[in-house]
DNA sequence: ATTATATTTAACCATATGGTTAAATATTGA
DNA sequence: TCAATATTTAACCATATGGTTAAATATAAT
């Protein structure tokens, strides 16, 4: 769990991989498209969606010739649930967030 | 910004740092004792220490020859807005989700 | 004044990180 | 089959990281 969460923490620490999770919010993408925008060589893109895939947060696909990123939607769960067990709220989906909601609701009519 | 941020997310990958915020959750330290528990020398936690304060998330008051460590309360706020923004859902303190509840109850009703 | 306590600084070391270029490996298209 | 495209692997490099021990500094206690 430990080793998990610095794989985590230290894949985020990074400038241009969290650049990266925000482009794949958009959409899924080729390597070669996710390496344009920056100033880098594309060896140096493809080992950052390792650190990316090791870490959880994206996955891989190969199709043919390209290699498909995307986003693995859980991907940061676990810092959430860190940040949660140190006393920050994190609510990772809607449907916790709406069941929390729910519970309050409870408490206040029965008090 | 990007930097404060590589700061943060690079200060939590490290299990000891992450496991020396947890211990100051419970109360201000000096820096023996946040050393004592740890396989480690005094210097090393000296400069995990120092990390964390860089980053934000601890502060160091002198007293005496003895230098207090304290919990920053919003030392991990950047980190929990990038995740926010990120698409995840992170509410930094009760007073947030209190409102966001209020909120809610409010539209349930008006509905 | 001397000694003990709390902590940092300095110098060092091994390994990790983030980048590079050049070469290798598939796969697709002509 | 040959060339182009997409990507990875290999070898390398500079700097950062996380640890060490020994020495320095500052304060408190005897």
């Amino acid at each position: 769990m430990q080793a998990k969460l610095n794989e985590l923490f230290s894949a985020l620490s990074d400038a241009t991989r969290r650049e990266i999770l925000i482009m794949l919010l958009e959409d899924d993408m080729a390597v070669t498209d996710v390496a344009h925008p920056f100033d880098m060589s594309l060896p140096a893109i493809s080992k950052h969606l390792n650190i990316l895939s090791n870490a959880g947060l994206i996955t891989q696909e190969r199709r043919g010739r390209v290699n498909w990123c995307k986003l693995e939607p859980d991907g940061l769960r676990d810092a959430s649930v860190w940040m949660l067990s140190f006393g920050q709220f994190d609510i990772p989906d809607i449907e916790d967030l709406e069941r929390l909601i729910e519970t309050h609701i409870d408490l206040t009519q029965t008090n």
